[in-house]
DNA sequence: CTGATCATGTAAGGGGTTACATGATTTT
DNA sequence: AAAATCATGTAACCCCTTACATGATCAG
């Protein structure tokens, strides 16, 4: 799946937490990674390479001489993270869309109220959309019944994306 | 998300039900996408000439000259795509194992009854797995309050797996 | 002092996207 | 005759994976 950029906000998110060399971003993906995502090492030094060329994060020196690399996000690097964390979600491509959004969420932290709810609400937009695309797509498909394999398939997706809706609409109404 | 010679079997599958033309093949993709995939040009006649090399497809002569090449499965291809069919899916990573077990559901017929219902079983093996794993995970990360965004993501999740085992059960007792 | 972990990279190759190139056939 | 669609490709570029390479530091 062809992703926009993603390591690299997954780096700036990271080291909007607190200054990390390349080697704590790699134990962290991994901690963190079950439920959306990891890196390898060939992947993360280059980009951590670019991102310092790219003046959107800078060495942090240490006193001692050192191999350790520390790395902190800049303001640029500031800015166009939290950009990023509020700009629009749709690239009409189910896969992206749902990647995008959760690897958002899970650079929010608990504070971030207001840029949650902007994030679930849009979100939600595009869940609706999809469920009525995939209602018209199961509607068409029952028609043919030799093709069970993709009927089965657009249920799952609709009974998920329903499913997601509700859970989204519900964390709403609780906070 | 690394695939494993993915178009290679959407190829082989789509070829197994009849007779194509790469542009052909290019069109049935664009409109069945919705629920999984697509793929351009670019990547398909290459993938083309590659199978025909492999001697997995073969071309069909028409009578009269003609820029269209019409490719159809040969006994190897038939072979080894009902081997995939039929093959384990479990990698160990959850978005690789969706996407195969939907790959596969997409091109089963509605005659292949047992193929279907072995799917079925390996892909709620691999479920009730993944369940448990991320229950395990949420117990964990309720207790880090900081990260509502995780703990977000991983009840989506959640629910959407769950959703999916019942909906193969019900599934199963239905026929 | 030996092995585990810390620490930073390069190289090769596969897969995927976008753009480009070309020409035949069919429709308006 | 022009425009849309049919039809087959190549090129450049990015992302990702696996494997390789190297050396420092720390714990037993």
């Amino acid at each position: 799946m062809a992703r926009f950029n993603t390591l690299q906000y997954m780096i700036l998110g990271l080291l909007s937490r607190k200054p990390m060399t390349g080697y704590d971003i790699k134990q962290t993906f991994d901690q963190e990674k079950a439920e959306f995502w990891t890196a390898p090492f060939s992947q993360i030094y280059p980009e951590l390479n670019r991102l310092l060329k790219a003046e959107l994060i800078a060495l942090i020196m240490p006193k001692e001489a050192s191999r350790k690399k520390t790395y902190q996000l800049t303001a640029d690097g500031h800015t166009l993270f939290k950009e990023w964390l509020l700009a629009p979600l749709n690239q009409g491509n189910t896969q992206l869309d749902n990647d995008n959004f959760i690897l958002r969420l899970h650079f929010l932290g608990s504070t971030d109220e207001k840029v949650l709810k902007h994030l679930l609400n849009l979100r939600c937009q595009t869940l609706r959309i999809e469920v009525a695309q995939l209602e018209l797509e199961l509607n068409e498909v029952v028609n043919y019944p030799e093709q069970l394999g993709r009927q089965l398939i657009i249920e799952k997706e609709l009974t998920n994306k329903k499913a997601e809706l509700i859970l989204w609409q519900k964390q709403f109404q609780d906070n």
